[in-house]
RNA sequence: GCCCACGUGGCUCAGGGGUAGAGCACUUCCUUGGUAAGGAAGGGGUCACCGGUUCAAAUCCGGUCGUGGGCUCCA
């Protein structure tokens, strides 16, 4: 027997080869017939699924959330087979969930579905789920699985069957007479796929292989209900009006223009940002031995080869020429502060030596995949590199993620995930630098008690490096900063110290970025904060509103007055009345609203009005001078 | 770069072979108003660009550029 432990924590003994639909129905015949899926483990198990092992089993139903990718599944099924029905020659590739509430199939078609097919198909997808047809699992042998495909005239499942590995079950999933190649898991029957919705169609390359043929693809979404449909629209058209790249032009932060694709105009309220957001880095790394460096925007090929960024990076590089000399414009700092390492004779004592650099880079971004300011052409890294000795890799690497945390802290962020990513497949340099990289990044980790995941395989060909991803408010997570160990450059570029035994030794370095690139990071900042930045990044920190032009002397010295603290402050001076002035103000999110009419001018005061609609009432202007200063010089997210 | 869609005044969008429309914004005037839009008048667009079809193109066709959603790639 088999025992399984339910949430309540009683246990279930059942015999081997039971299916999660034997349990439901043992705990009672309601349940089995609303149960969607199961879980085993924390692993996801489909109700058909014969049982060979203890442990905490969970059965969902359709009031689970759990329970929607089960549904998604079996709605992509659904999918694949009401394209089938509309065009029988077409193949069917696979389908795919992410557990983002979205699914995909592709399909060998001759032409791209239009908006029209869409359509069609969604209806044809709501007859199927009427058929409240059961998923069916079923096992079979490799050798039939290849016959039934191949008889069916599905070339592509055929391929995809020489994928799985050798000694792994095959198994095809059955609803009505669709067939397919799947390993599950899927909902109960068809009917408990409650609402489905296809959202858009595109070209894809067969296996994601640019050299390959380009398959079409159906992206959609299904719920358990037509609730959780509405919610989900509801929550699209939330991110979309956080969308920086329509706030961005509204809150006149920034622009894009034709003549220079990918690269914005920050205009100047898009400058105040962009600029505190430098001065704070600046503040905490100089507070922490960084020094800062300027370096040149475009430097001769011949250092890019010695980079090695002519041979791995080219594609990405813009270049000119002149005096018939060829140039590159910097992607990347690293090989000018590696010269500038280079202009004198180091000592260990003078180890650990780092460089800071805001300076502009450029990278060739292919035209299809810029977008707005998260990814761009031009941009400024909030870039550093430390050179010391391999003994001190630990404990700089300590300092970076302690300052990188900090950071985050300051804008709000949570749940930052931390990644170690260990050596690739495609790598240089020996072995035994691996081990002693990737055991410096981990102990510096261990050693802060910072809990990581390990993303094997996935570092830099030139070293292994920690990534930070930081969630927002609106729960999708950004990759912003790294930290980068690299023991390639120092050795390309004949890099040395002079270490305590006279002898030349060559440096490790680390590359740092903790807010990315200033651009995206602004990008990540507008959707996170909806366009209400915390007061000290705010453009206009306060606005002076006076009921009346009678009031416009009295607003202008509070104005002054305000302004006196250093704090962004403008008068609204135009001929409108005071709601109109409000309403203003808020849509541009100013922090704060100093409103004057003739009893704040009276009392000497104003009327406090918050961006968040709380309103203080009257307050001495001095009271509200000290508060904004002091907001701003915490850098508080509180208003 | 590849697949698809889109590109009309500063913004959001309507229109669609016969000589450009709305709302908001802007300007001026009236109004001096107490916490999310007071009123009136006015200015503003060679309908992304280039070429083709046509008596006639913003509208149809082709190309280019740009933007968006995907693929691939990535800060």
């Amino acid at each position: 027997m088999i025992e399984l432990t339910l949430p309540d924590g009683s246990v279930r003994e059942v015999a081997p080869g039971s299916t999660p639909l034997d349990v439901a129905a043992q705990i009672g015949p309601r349940l089995a017939k609303a149960a969607v899926g199961a879980e085993l483990d924390g692993a996801p198990v489909d109700l058909r699924h014969p049982l060979d092992r203890s442990g905490a089993f969970r059965l969902f139903t359709d009031r689970d959330s759990e329970a929607g990718d089960f549904i998604r599944h079996s709605a992509e099924h659904v999918l694949a087979d009401a394209v089938k029905r509309l065009w029988p020659e077409v193949e069917i590739d696979a389908g795919r969930q992410d557990h983002s509430e979205k699914y995909q199939y592709d399909f060998r078609f001759p032409r791209a579905f239009t908006a029209e097919d869409l359509e069609r198909i969604e209806a044809k997808m709501r007859e199927i789920l009427k058929e409240d047809s059961v998923f069916e699992r079923v096992e079979i042998s490799r050798q039939e699985a290849a016959e039934l495909f191949a008889s069916m005239g599905e070339n592509l499942k055929v391929e995809r069957l020489e994928d799985i590995p050798e000694g792994e079950a095959i198994t095809l999933y059955k609803h009505g007479d669709f067939v397919d190649l799947c390993r599950g898991p899927h909902a109960q029957r068809a009917s408990q796929v409650g609402a489905v919705k296809l959202l858009e169609a595109s070209g894809v390359y067969w296996k994601g292989d640019e050299s390959n043929e380009m398959l079409q693809r159906i992206y959609g979404t299904a719920f358990g209900s037509q609730k959780e449909m509405d919610e989900y629209v509801e929550r699209v058209e939330q991110a979309n009006a956080r969308d920086h790249r329509r706030l961005g032009p509204e809150l006149d932060l920034f622009s894009f223009d034709d003549t220079a694709p990918a690269n914005p105009f920050f205009h100047p309220k898009g400058a105040v940002i962009y600029n505190e957001l430098v001065d704070f880095v600046r503040e905490v790394q100089v507070a922490d031995g960084f020094d800062e460096v300027i370096t040149p925007q475009i430097l001769d090929v011949d250092l890019w080869h010695t980079s090695g960024h002519y041979d791995n990076y080219r594609e990405n590089m813009f270049f000119t020429a002149a005096d018939e000399r060829q140039f590159a414009v910097k992607p990347m700092n690293c090989p000018t502060h590696c010269l500038i390492y280079s202009t004198g004779l180091r000592s260990y004592r003078d180890l650990p030596i780092r460089y800071a650099d805001f300076g502009r880079l450029h990278r060739y971004e292919r035209s299809g995949v810029t977008s707005g300011l998260t990814r761009v052409r031009t941009f400024c890294q909030d870039d550093a590199h430390v050179f010391c000795t391999p003994e001190q890799v630990e404990s700089e690497v300590l300092m970076m993620v302690s300052m990188i945390r900090g950071i985050y802290d300051t804008f709000g962020f949570e749940g930052t995930l931390i990644e170690l990513s260990t050596r690739p497949e495609k790598r240089i340099g020996a072995d035994e630098l691996w081990d002693e990289a990737e055991a410096a990044l981990a102990a510096a980790l261990d050693t802060a008690e910072i809990e990581y995941e390990l993303n094997a395989g996935d570092g830099a060909f030139y070293g292994p490096k920690i990534d930070f991803q930081i969630e927002d408010a609106i729960g999708r997570s950004w990759q912003l900063g790294t930290v980068q160990l690299d023991y390639f450059l120092p050795e390309r570029f004949g890099l040395a110290y002079v270490g305590d035994d006279g002898e030349e030794h060559q440096p490790v370095m680390i590359h740092r970025a903790m807010l990315g690139s200033i651009e995206r990071f602004m990008g990540i900042l507008i959707e996170h904060t909806a366009g209400a930045f915390p007061i000290w990044l705010a453009p206009v920190q306060a606005v002076v509103i006076p009921v009346s032009e009678k009031n416009l002397d009295y607003a202008r010295k509070v104005h002054d007055e305000i302004a006196a603290t250093g704090a962004r402050v403008k008068v609204d001076l135009r001929n409108e009345k005071l709601g109109y002035k409000i309403r203003d103000a808020q849509l541009q999110k100013v922090p704060y609203m100093l409103v004057v009419g003739a009893r704040e001018e009276e009392s000497g005061q104003v009327a406090l009005r918050l961006r968040n609609g709380e309103d203080l009432g009257a307050t001495p202007v001095a009271d509200v001078a000290r508060r904004i200063a002091e907001r701003i010089a915490e850098r508080s997210l509180e208003l």
